[in-house]
DNA sequence: CTGTTAGCGCTTTCAG
DNA sequence: CTGAAAGCGCTAACAG
């Protein structure tokens, strides 16, 4: 492990402007910066990152809170950008509310990271302020907006004439979306917003209903993945044709959609975890602390699930 | 921040005191460790990590090599054990060959932590050198062992009065696991071993080329899950009941499995990942640094899509 | 059993 | 622009 002072010597500079040439300080001619850097290089050095934190330096540490291990990929994006630009890791999955409550409560991040990346984790009040006295700048990756992602699936159904669509709603919200339906000129039918369990079971339930009504929608757009797989079931068990007779897109649910192929709304969330690591360490590197989100954008991938209406 | 010498100075003691009470030393009178532990609770005294590694002393951090967050639940089971031990998780993906490649090639972990943690990544030879290099204990949780999900399945069928089995198989494996199958008394038709692309389409034709057969199976274990949902997609399409026609075994794809209730070998990955964790805690404060691979315990989770021979 | 004395490898004044 | 010196909070010999 080659010290700093070892490439102080092998430079014929002190520590201390090895240090200063290597953080990019001011203060330092170009002619040394520069042989400074390149001895550094050759020599392989990488900063002992306990010596540069405890001495009140930088700390080369980014905590990463995941609601989830699920949203993966954003985390895999993350971790490689960080990777790459020499910062270390930390993560805490703060899955069920008793991990989060004990997290926060500790606070186990004073004086250990530079700053914060917030994976679908959306702070209350007390969590935020808790964050903010850490002094370093928090950056949160959102989920994908329901609202745009259900703009994006009418957009790709009525474009394809669909005008009869029903939606599916996961159970507890209480919101009908209407607006984001009639803004795009359909006419909605009360009886074409359902609510179901965000199961394959809750969309099968939902196909029962949709068949009493008095006419079939030509489409649906479920807001849970697996409803949709179970509304695909359903009807194709009851002799429907998909997309033939009705048309199905799912606004989450990458991996099970992928897997039926089923159109569905997915974010691009590898590129944008890179994203937000490069927001999150510009922050760090300006000397900021403060906290932004960053809602994830989201796309339209077409399958097997949706067509022209017949 | 209180620091150690806060303590000491409030249990009236010296910080070498402190610290050597602190951990457990030896060479400290109860009543002493005691008192300081006691005060230092009261103090809500937590070690500065950094003080502790740059004195040579622990780090008080586990590497943990993801080679995916897919594998996320192991994840979960292992950060939640090492926060609750005190110790930092520094995480690492090693999805693509050249992240994998890049990382073993830098080993940016060099003093810095005190055990690392492996998720589904099986070292080469060169890479298990590095990794002795650090002088740390090393713990791999591998896979779950295919031939060991194999019998599993076979052993319920059978129990179901099964004999007619047929195997799915990803492309790429060369071994046919007959004897896995003819140890537990069944006759084995080489039509009846198929191998296929672990996707919904690749299950989906392999239907085709059983029902192509003399005879078809009573039921069939799929190695992958998504071929597993293939060759129900399929089977239902065409007709068949399941499991009342034919039933389903999946090897693998949890998720999938349970959304669409499909029989299925599971790993109790989120306890594994508790064990992996205690297991290397262990070895740490033994002083140990050795490497040890600890195989995924399975288990059967019977859904709809098995029932006894018709 | 306990305290004292040195550093660990950096960053940061403070001088030159 | 550069160097010398002090110190971050711990652990590790040494003495008592």
């Amino acid at each position: 492990m080659t010290s700093m002072s070892d490439v102080a010597r092998a430079a014929g500079v002190s520590a201390a402007t090895v240090s200063r040439a290597l953080r990019g300080e001011p203060g330092v001619s170009e002619a040394t910066r520069r042989n400074v850097t390149e001895v550094a290089k050759r020599m392989r050095y990488a900063i002992a990152r306990d010596a540069s934190s405890l001495a009140g330096g930088r700390r080369y540490a980014i905590a990463v809170l995941a609601s989830d291990v699920g949203r993966g990929e954003v985390l895999a994006g993350a971790e490689g950008a960080l990777r790459q630009a020499g910062y270390d890791v930390l993560l805490y999955v703060l899955g069920d509310a008793a991990a989060r409550a004990g997290f926060f409560e500790e606070m186990p991040l004073g004086r250990r990271v530079d700053g914060v990346l917030l994976l679908s984790v959306t702070p209350d009040e007390g969590e935020a302020q808790a964050l903010a006295g850490l002094g370093v700048p928090v950056v949160s990756v959102a989920d994908g907006d329901l609202t745009e992602a259900l703009r994006l699936a009418a957009a790709h159904l009525i474009g394809l004439g669909h005008h009869d669509i029903a939606l599916v709603l996961p159970e507890g919200v209480d919101e009908t979306y209407d607006e984001v339906l009639t803004a795009q000129g359909l006419a909605v039918r009360p009886e074409w917003t359902v609510w179901c369990s965000p199961t394959v079971i809750g969309g099968e339930q939902v196909v029962d209903v949709l068949l009493d009504a008095e006419r079939l929608p030509t489409a649906v757009i479920s807001s849970s993945g697996e409803a949709a797989l179970g509304v695909f079931l359903r009807l194709r068990r009851d002799g429907r044709e998909v997309p033939a007779d009705v048309s199905i897109v799912s606004l989450e649910g990458k991996e099970l959609t992928r897997a039926v192929g089923l159109t569905a709304v997915e974010g691009a969330e590898r590129e944008h975890g890179e994203r937000a690591v490069e927001d999150l360490l510009a922050r760090v590197r300006a000397g900021r602390s403060d906290a932004v989100v960053r809602p994830l954008p989201q796309h339209l991938v077409v399958r097997d699930s949706t067509g022209a209406v017949g």
